[in-house]
DNA sequence: TCATGCACTTAGGACAAAGGCC
DNA sequence: GGCCTTTGTCCTAAGTGCATGA
């Protein structure tokens, strides 16, 4: 595989097959969770109405629990469940004996304490905020950074996970587990054998220090729910994650080359007697149409019931003849990624949905709708009709193709920047609809589309009012003629242009908003549209590349500042 | 072929900081 | 200047996809 460079100024192809990532690495290694902090004496947990002290470990996992008193989490029994049983384990055998019933547990004391203390921390004077300021910058500049192959760069993570109750997201067994504290000794090393090891904290040591430059992540710890791995890794503007990302828009380029050839190719497998093959293609039309997740298979009970394309079950499609006055039509309702909903309704080819109903013949409701399908095989094929092609460039491809149609689509170059701005709110938009990037309705969202209403109402008013008073004004002056007159007049006509301009800017303001109460554009724009469309359109269109990109897109993206023109075409 | 481990990208929500308005 | 909304950043869970070994 070619790794793509930045150097001599300008970005260049650089042949390195071997996998290795970087010849040189230092850094201060990971900073630990500060310690728990006891309560103090008159903030007391109480069980069945009597006033309990606790172990300290006992009550350190109480407090992970007292503060999410508010959440809705504290409120699922699987939540109180997994808690409970594991808040047990960390009580000394007396207090075990003691409390056996969550319903008797009463962290009132200490949620209002927490509750307190951060209040506290919002309302501290403008030096102390400082203060604290400088102190994390200090930390920042000291283990933030890493030195990889003669650049500085910054970490992304460097700060170790604190302990606390897992929040699995969606309908997940595991929620509520304790999460636990990482120590030194559970933690993996990486850096250069030739560079300055980092220190563990006083009388600790590391797990292991490692000299593997075939990986990027520069310290690992395993996680306690599911044994995963944790990796610390470098921040999105670096160099090397810059490079894999270039790279992943040129793989999603390539598709766009050759992509009428594989459609042809699998509308020509719709047909085919193999039932293997028929399932493949379906699922490539499902991924690529619809730009679906691959679906890898995941363990029973360990995670949130979700899926994605391949792992798609009979009962997450229904099967309609006709519907809304379209014929054959596939209505989609599951749960993806982060158990966020997929419902859509889809007019598909006609083979498509006969095989569909073939697939789903003499199957149960959570039985596998591709049965002799997974993303492994589906992978292999892909990468057999492309080098480098996998289920997910088809999301990256799809959403960076729209992107590019819907801005040559939406884009009027007469338009004032603040309208070019809707439009590319737009064609974002169209992207996120079609990956599923969703958000929750934003707390008050109802309360402030009213007064922006209001607003725009007043504004109205406003201008009512002020074409009144110029059409006074022009009267004045047409009747007298005098100079004096006349700048009234011209008074009143700017002021009326300029409350039209602020309504509207109001206007589109509100729908924009309202269109956009359910969707989150930041997914799409971060991790599937190739910047340097947005670059080209910015410098085609003239608008500031700060409107659309904040520092840190500009940072993560600088590789496509420097390399897309106004004539880039995705 | 299959399960499992590993490394990496993608994801939404929480929270803090900044910005706009009265 | 204080309040309230908006935006940016942090956090970490949840995916993808490849390698490995039985």
């Amino acid at each position: 595989m070619n790794n793509l460079k930045f150097g001599n100024g300008k970005w260049e192809e650089e042949k390195r097959g071997d996998g290795v990532k970087w010849t040189f690495l230092e850094h201060k290694g990971p900073v630990f969770a500060p310690l728990y902090e006891p309560l103090p004496d008159d903030v007391g947990f109480y069980y069945d109405g009597k006033k309990m002290k606790l172990s300290l470990p006992a009550e350190e996992v109480a407090t992970f629990y007292a503060r999410m008193l508010d959440h809705d989490y504290t409120t699922r029994d699987v939540f109180n469940n997994n808690f409970f049983k594991d808040w047990r384990k960390m009580m000394t055998s007396e207090e075990k004996s003691t409390i056996t019933d969550l319903k008797k547990c009463n962290f009132k004391q200490m949620y209002e304490y927490f509750k307190a203390k951060s209040e506290e921390r919002k309302n501290m004077s403008k030096e102390e905020k400082k203060k604290i300021k400088t102190q994390n910058e200090a930390i920042q500049k000291e283990y933030g950074v890493c030195m990889m192959d003669g650049h500085k760069e910054k970490i992304g993570n460097f700060k170790i996970e604190p302990p606390g109750l897992f929040r699995g997201r969606g309908d997940h067994p595991k929620q509520g587990m304790l999460k636990m504290r990482i120590n030194p000794e559970d933690v993996i090393i990486n850096c250069s054998s030739d560079s300055k090891i980092p220190q563990p904290p006083a009388g600790h040591r590391w797990k292991k220090v490692l000299h593997d430059n075939k990986v990027t992540w520069l310290a690992s710890w395993t996680e306690n729910i599911q044994g995963q791995t944790k990796y610390v890794m470098l921040n999105a503007a670096s160099k090397l994650k810059g490079e894999k990302d270039w790279q992943k828009y040129e793989i999603a380029r390539k598709l766009h080359r050759t992509v009428d050839k594989i459609r042809a190719q699998y509308r020509e497998d719709w047909k085919s007697k193999e039932m293997r093959i028929r399932q493949r293609a379906v699922a490539l039309y499902f991924i690529d149409k619809l730009a679906l997740r691959a679906g890898n298979e995941k363990e029973e009970g360990e995670t949130a019931d979700t899926v994605g394309c391949c792992s798609l079950r009979v009962e997450h499609i229904k099967l309609h003849d006709e519907f809304d006055g379209k014929e054959n039509v596939v209505e989609f309702d599951f749960l993806g990624k982060d158990s966020i909903r997929y419902y859509n309704t889809v007019s598909v080819d006609k083979r498509v949905y006969k095989n569909l109903k073939i697939f789903m013949d003499n199957k149960q409701p959570g039985d596998d709708l591709f049965d002799r399908l997974n993303t492994s095989i589906m992978n292999k094929h892909l990468n057999n009709l492309m080098e480098g092609l996998t289920a997910k460039v088809f999301r990256t491809y799809n959403a960076s193709k729209t992107l590019q149609e819907q801005l040559n689509l939406l884009t009027n170059p007469d338009d004032p920047v603040p309208a070019k701005l809707l439009s590319y709110n737009r064609a974002n938009r169209a992207v996120a609809i079609l990956c599923n990037h969703q958000r929750s309705v934003p707390k008050n969202f109802s309360k402030q589309m009213e007064t922006l209403q209001t607003k725009i109402d007043a504004k109205k008013d406003n201008i009512r009012d002020a074409k009144k008073q110029l059409k006074e004004a022009k009267a004045n002056f047409k009747a007298s003629k005098n100079p004096k007159n006349k700048m009234v007049y011209e008074k009143k006509k700017k002021a009326v242009e300029r409350l039209e301009e602020q309504l509207t800017k109001l206007e589109v303001q509100a729908t924009d908003k309202d269109e956009n109460k359910e969707i989150a554009l930041g997914t799409s724009k971060l991790n599937y549209l190739d910047p340097r469309i947005s670059v080209a359109w910015c410098k085609k269109c003239n608008v500031p590349l700060e409107k659309i990109y904040n520092k840190t897109h500009r940072a993560k993206f600088q590789w496509a500042i420097d390399m897309a023109g106004p004539d880039f075409e995705f």
